[in-house]
DNA sequence: GATGAATGAGTTTTCATTCAT
DNA sequence: AATGAATGAAAACTCATTCAT
């Protein structure tokens, strides 16, 4: 216990300034949020942050990362409790991705604000770790019971955008994650239903 | 013919100014993108940008109302030409609103890839004069035929996000605006007249 | 007259910096030399001398590149000035090098002070400047009648490592650029010509 | 012999600070070398040189230290085994001198690359142990037969510019300290010999 | 003997902006 | 309408150094 006190203080420096950062990257931006902005937050002078992070962009990349690695374990542990319905599964997939984001730490919120080409140098490194996270909705969106003419992809991506979108106006208190992904699932769900209750008359145009 | 000349020139210089921001504010943000970036993209000395503009904010905020108004020109010109019918009226608000939003020009990339949050002194103008043109999409949605229960503000934000995030993934020739449009509609219109059609019989689970 | 004015004072401006900067990264070296100093000594804030110069390397560049155009048209103007015997040439040569090392600027001798492996940036262009200089002397070493035993590479990076180390010891009055010149090339013709003339008789003594 | 062993590590540490200093202030200048650096090779954190070292200055003075040592016990030697005669003791010593500045060890090098008015702190300290150094030419010099008229101030800084410019053209293979040594000597050798052998007749050529 | 963590002053550089011309 | 020259503040980052542990 005490043997592990020393440990958990440095871990706690280090900590303590990636959770301001990404409170700070939320609110102004990584490019508007200055190592002042960082240090000030949590009672350091500028450059001893570089005592803990190399650059202000590795800080970003160690913030992704964390926001990635949340969301992910969010995501992942909904599945696990997930109902074995292809639909309910994406629902509570949508609700673990907008309780992370919607919720009190700004971690996930950060890997959905920053856009990477906001950071060249670290471009690559963001894309990539916001790929690997997202390619679990390519398996919950190929898993659904659609009519072959739906493209899967075009309606993940809808999703997605739509879940990322809500950070602008989400109200707490007017809403919950639970009751957006509900309805957002509702909105997309019908389709198969739909399409065997009433035939493909649906999909017949022009 | 003659007396006009020296103002279209005159406006050529600001409106070369405002071009080339456009573009660069698309590729790396606001904050991100220098006066000098600006001027240097332009042929002319940082300084001389303040002969047309009291300050950067000021060059966002008018690339910021030109966007908005092309956007909503094209929305307004697409709605007019529109059949009556709801669906197919939002789908063709959403047609011009990816093509404005992936055309090549930048302007209305900027209204949606900048955050107000980002301009902190600018915030509140760039708040409304995006939620003067999205308010288009409130009537839009009101007057889709759909079962009660149905959130129509939850419908036209998912809509709004999901079109607001093609710009990270779309690729010319694999889809057009047009079609992207089709398949938001039809993976909307489809459940939800679906579900009138069909009573509450979706809705049933547990 | 009047015209060349403004002119005039811009390239007093810039001359003003180089000038500063050459007797700092003399007096105190480049890396021990801060933007700082050389701003205070012409009266700028650091920031404004990028207006100027693009980096602090690239400053050292200008000025080393006129400390090598002073010193070569300093040893070209004498050896157009000089006699044809060609020990009288290298002497000419030396006195001009020794006049620009010594002399009130300091551009030569930044040249001869700034070790180029202290600049990597700028490495090789600082050599090749260098280079490009010294080559005179490989022509004025050719030239001299000397026995064939003589390596005249040698000879000539010994009087290159001679005048270059004069800066360290020499002081007004005691000496002059000229004194020091005949002084050095008079310890090294004697004994060589005298090689030639007397064969190995040299060694005897008392 | 246990006893010493502590002691012994102890110098061990030291000396290998001493060591990757001497290296990295030869590579790239006292200035240009952080302590980080330095920490950085010798495998230690920063701060722990200061264990050893009040300071990076102190570091210095005790490379250079080390530097004149080493040197001056090479050429000490040197003399010891050489020759009675004076143009022969010359040349011993300045084969130990190159030996020693173009050998593998940096310190001697540290002595002469390391301008003394880089580190003002340090400047009298510096001076100091290369004038006690260098004072032995100056009775090598005082005890050669030369001509009345040979400066012999000059002849010796001469020298020992051109042994100290060494380092900046030499390539291992192509010569040798002793080689070169030999050269220079022979280069400047001749003059009271020769004078008296042939008088002023040295000077007729072709 | 050495580390982890930080300091405080400093570095070079960039920025939006100003203004006389 | 634009430039040349600068400003002043701030940026990111580095540095030698300190000190409790």
């Amino acid at each position: 216990m005490t043997a592990l006190a020393p440990k958990a203080r440095s871990n706690n420096r280090r900590e303590l300034i990636l959770d301001a950062s990404a409170v700070l990257f939320v609110e102004k931006g990584f490019a508007s949020t200055s190592t002042r902005d960082i240090a000030r937050a949590v009672g350091m002078l500028p450059g001893s942050l570089y005592y803990h992070f190399a650059s202000k962009e590795d800080l970003l990349v160690a913030v992704f990362e964390e926001g990635v690695q949340r969301i992910s374990q969010g995501v992942d542990a909904a599945l696990k409790a997930a109902e074995p319905d292809p639909w309910m599964r994406l629902q509570a997939a949508c609700e673990a991705h907008l309780a992370m984001l919607l919720g009190a730490s700004s971690y996930a919120h950060v890997v959905i604000r920053t856009l990477p080409s906001d950071v060249p140098d670290a471009e690559k490194t963001l894309v990539g770790l916001r790929r690997a996270y997202e390619a679990r909705f390519i398996g919950l969106c190929d898993a659904l019971p659609l009519p072959s003419q739906v493209d899967r992809s075009v309606l993940r991506l809808m999703l997605i955008g739509a879940m990322n979108h809500t950070p602008v106006w989400y109200r707490e208190g007017r809403d919950t994650p639970a009751g957006l992904a509900r309805k957002f699932i509702d909105n997309l769900r019908a389709p198969l239903t739909c399409a065997k209750a009433s035939g493909e008359a649906n999909f017949e145009e022009d």
